[in-house]
DNA sequence: TTGAAAGCGCTAACAT
DNA sequence: ATGTTAGCGCTTTCAA
């Protein structure tokens, strides 16, 4: 208390030193009591520890540093503007992250070369532990501005092109194939699939479409591809257009990012086709949208917390080369399908 | 070059001493490179720029700081969970903070003080310039955890109540009201106010609805005021079908947040209501659902970018306490009504 | 315009 | 079990 006061008045911080002088010990005890406290007499420990409370102590994480200890901060690397797996991603790594008192720092991705090396450059200055990228393109320019400081990378939910490293992403394939069977499952006849543009992520559920189409013992039915020039609401309203302009009209609509979903919602409420009556509507990535839309979206769950503790395993990995030759490691998360009132052929009311 | 590769072999970092060898100076002439290139000739200047930039030098800003020098990284804290708000703002924060060449860290907040005092003694070893709290409620708990850790802190969104400090937030009187007057125009007879339990912020939305029926030349109407459990869609969905139960029903309802706003439509969409034909319908806080939602959704924009520059502001002038002295500030910034279909009487086929 | 040197808060090796 | 001390990478006087 009586120093807490000199400390006010003075606006110097409480250090080590402070603490020592205090409790009567030399620095490198107090060291001790905070880093190996094994090593302290339970006496001296439990004073020191006092005194540092007494004083508000609070060690210097940056001088921590100095003597090579890593620093416990990640940071996440989202799309600049409103991305809903961005800003789930960086909210579940920064839960997984807190369990090992790790702090998490954020930042957007300007689509351009000198901005990322700005804040690369930021990154390795600070030292951090490592990178979650979670950008939806340019995954590889941003990768290779990172690792151009030499920052520990790890990509989660995008592809990484032909730089190697570390990865975690969702198998898309399954998403899309189980989606496919949950349709046929419910008879529809004439299922359309929407996708934006082609990427190794739409290209798997491409993949997954055809799976479960072609798949043995499933007849063949009526089907549509579409493509939408973009993952938006306003490309999905486009889209949802097309579709109603037909002479017939498809029975269910697999979309394969929830935005076109939410754009074809919107499209289907101004013409008065009632999802799911007249048509089922499936999302993909579960995002916030999918259980707040006007009619709750069934989606494809990402399963997003799973990919961030992957993430933050491989970034302490890295952090700790404990086998530094050991080969590029990409995980793969299975995803989750939640099925809603958007895909029920018979409406249940709760 | 040459002791790059070596670099890469013993995996040592390049410090400044190293850039100082090979420029041939001395340490103290690459620091003032750094930190005050007009102290130094141009010829040597660019030689030791050249040498960093050959020796993939970056500034180790741990040790800077030991020098008093102010970290260049603000915290954001956030409600846990899938906050609309906290993530506009985290990502506006970050936006302006980039600006500035400040780094953000996020930190979720848990309701339990034990994990507050962990969080902000983190923040405090970090020694964070400081930290915009945007949590929904305990505000006073969570400023008081983090003043605890001498951490300068700036309120945004929500209020604070006993506990003073600077602030910045949305005039919510107006907000309502303007909304009021934007149906009473539209020519809405019967008006339902639907909010969430009561909080200061409800509270001056509720004056503002207030003052907009009572104001003069304004012929008294119909009014109903309702209020959900919570802010979330399912409580917005029960309060909704309460509405649908009345003998006569509102023409239009305004709800104190747009997750309510959400759940209303879902009812609505179920009962077969047509919003806006049959009931014209209101949001608050523009969050991401608001363009996106099945039906896009009239709302009040607490036009966060202007917070988060507010908020940027006022923790750098805590940073360089210039006016010690000054009186504690709080900044209140002027929302806008952005109208959408969900409260147009004509529907407009875009 | 430059260099030498002290010291920031802390850890860890070493001495006691 | 505790104290002493040499740095870590950098900034910042102070001398030259």
């Amino acid at each position: 208390m009586y120093v807490v006061e000199e400390n006010l008045i003075m606006q110097r911080r409480v250090s080590i030193k402070d603490v020592a002088r205090e409790a009567g010990v030399s620095i490198g005890t107090v060291s001790n009591t905070l880093n190996r406290p094994n090593l302290v007499s339970p006496s001296t420990r439990s004073r020191v520890q006092e005194t540092i409370h007494a004083l508000g102590f609070v060690r210097t994480e940056g001088a921590r540093q100095l003597h090579g200890l890593p620093s416990p901060v990640v940071a996440v690397v989202v799309p600049q503007g409103a991305d809903p797996f961005g800003a789930e991603l960086t909210h579940e790594v920064e839960k997984v992250a807190a369990e090992i008192s790790l702090g998490v720092m954020v930042h957007s991705d300007t689509p351009d070369d000198a901005s990322r090396a700005r804040y690369a450059s930021f990154l390795a200055a600070q030292r951090v532990l490592g990178v979650v990228v979670a950008v939806e393109t340019d995954t590889d320019q941003v990768l290779t501005a990172l690792r151009d400081y030499g920052l520990p990378c790890v990509t989660a939910g995008e592809d990484h092109g032909a730089s190697l490293g570390y990865a975690v992403h969702t198998d898309d394939v399954a998403g899309a194939r189980t989606v496919v069977q949950h349709l046929l499952q419910l008879g529809h006849e004439f299922i359309a699939y929407l996708d934006g543009p082609a990427t190794q992520r739409s290209r798997r559920r491409a993949t997954g479409v055809a799976m479960a189409l072609r798949a043995p013992g499933v007849a063949p039915r009526q089907e549509l591809g579409l493509q939408a020039h973009a993952l938006t609401v306003d490309a999905g309203r486009e889209a949802a257009r097309v579709l109603l302009g037909l002479r017939q009209r498809p029975t269910a609509v697999f979309c394969g990012d929830d935005r076109l979903a939410l754009g074809v919602l919107q499209c289907l409420y101004e013409a008065g086709v009632s999802v799911p009556e007249d048509m089922a509507l499936i999302g993909y990535g579960d995002s916030i949208h999918s259980a707040t839309a006007a009619v709750p979206l069934t989606s494809v769950s990402r399963s997003v917390p799973e990919i961030a503790r992957h993430a933050i395993r491989m970034l302490a990995v890295e952090g700790a080369p404990h086998l530094q030759d050991s080969a590029d490691e990409c995980a793969v998360v299975q995803p989750k399908l939640v099925v809603r009132r958007s895909s029920l052929r018979t409406v249940i009311h709760h």
